[in-house]
DNA sequence: GCCTTGATTACGTCTGATTTATGGGCCTAG
DNA sequence: CTAGGCCCATAAATCAGACGTAATCAAGGC
């Protein structure tokens, strides 16, 4: 009588997907994401009870969450519409990992690292202000794990450093929407890696301008802070334009 | 209680689909951001379907959304814990809203403006080398209907105008993500103007400000617009600083 | 003292029925 | 032939109740 008796549940104790929410959505989002959808497309309740081979309580969460994500927007009589990728909530954390998965990965790896090229330079010059002492020593013994790191050809070492020197800066501006954008920051530098678009041993320059925005903020210097950080993300950005502009425009 | 007449509500203005979701995930948004909850209070479906009268299906959808909004976290055996405020996506349209709602509304609108001072200059560079010539030439008249408003006195005139002209910028830098604040702008002018924290006479720098920056981008000057945008945001910027520094920090 | 085990609990999922509002067809009037 | 209002089929919105599931906590055994 009740579901899957005659069909063994798909996803045996091991996977992840014991959640059917989840399972769902993730489906769904990826497929919005995706392109899989054209906007207007019309979306059923029943038809998508069939299709996931889920109740319809399940299918109706998981349309009201992606309603209030954008990507949907159920009308009485009508159906559930996709809406233009316009519409989209570009900053749900959600939305950025189903479009990092879609053939859009350059253009939303793009947009990520001009948003922190007009971030985060400000969000180092709050943190000399503002950041506790404490946490701004930690900076630089961050910037210096990073040196280590390198020079020691540990990449994994590398990586995860990188993103907690970025996040740390983020959350020390003691502006909680750049606060915000820490995850953000660390769904960017995993995706620049895992694509490839990042130089294999780190540049020398990148290593001296993280030692250099710890210590502007350390010293209280909120000018030399964002100077280095501008030069930072300028680089970053330098980096990745041959992934996504191949003839060199 | 909270819309004080037992009459019908005054409106229901657009054909916004559901009454009772809405009600209740304003409802309890409000309370949450408002700080009507602890962090790590927990709330219960059952609890939560006496007290606002309605069924289970509403409640539960509702507390998806506030749980993909980073605001709860339903656990089994546990309830619905309220998650702190660093977990919160603070770029979530709602959020934003219910943040200027409540007592915290300064800091949001501090954030808000911090933001926009590190984001605009940026968008302003972008868009003086992707929008198009008819876009561009709309900004300028835009600036213009902006000189125009302010002469006359025309203040709501000026306000929509000035909205209109920040949301352009944004949507033709060509970066989805730039273009995704457009929204949060609009938001950021309309409380600034709600609250009083604007000149009643608008300020002639901020007019020719505006000037430039349509110039800049129309004549493709990246540099230019970006400077003039920076200082138009800088201006923002001290404006606004009496109303969370009352003392003059 | 630590691990196992079982009862308890609140969320998660499923199902069926009922209500609501809305887009389009149809009809009437100008 | 067009404009405006009424009717109805439709799909979402809501309600009500049941059962499954997993995580917690405490009692009991090693």
């Amino acid at each position: 009588m009740l579901y899957g008796m005659d069909t063994h549940p798909p996803a045996p104790p091991t996977g992840a997907a014991s959640r059917l929410h989840a399972r769902v959505l993730d489906e769904l989002g990826v497929a919005i994401c995706g392109g899989g959808f054209a906007p207007g497309t019309v979306l059923y309740v029943d038809e998508l009870v069939e299709r996931c081979a889920v109740s319809r309580s399940v299918v109706r969460e998981v349309l009201r969450v992606l309603a209030s994500m954008g990507l949907v927007e159920a009308r009485r009589r009508v159906g559930t519409r996709i809406r233009p990728p316009a519409d989209w909530n570009v900053f749900d954390p959600q939305v950025i990992r189903w479009r990092l998965a879609s053939d859009e990965r350059l253009v939303q790896l793009r947009s990520l690292t001009e948003l922190r090229a007009a971030v985060e330079p400000q969000a180092a010059l709050l943190a000399a202000r503002r950041a506790s002492a404490a946490d701004a020593a930690e900076l630089v013994a961050l910037a210096a794990k990073l040196w280590a790191a390198a020079e020691s050809g540990d990449e994994p070492g590398f990586l995860s450093a990188d993103i907690e020197f970025h996040r740390r800066v983020l959350l020390h501006s003691g502006n909680e929407m750049f606060a915000g954008l820490r995850e953000l920051v660390a769904e960017s530098l995993t995706g620049r890696h895992h694509y490839h678009l990042m130089p294999h041993h780190p540049d020398q320059r990148a290593l001296t301008l993280h030692a250099d925005v710890a210590q502007a903020i350390q010293r209280r210097d909120g000018e030399r802070a964002r100077t280095a950080m501008t030069a930072l993300t300028q680089q970053i950005h330098d980096e990745m334009k041959d992934g996504w502009e191949p003839s060199g425009g």
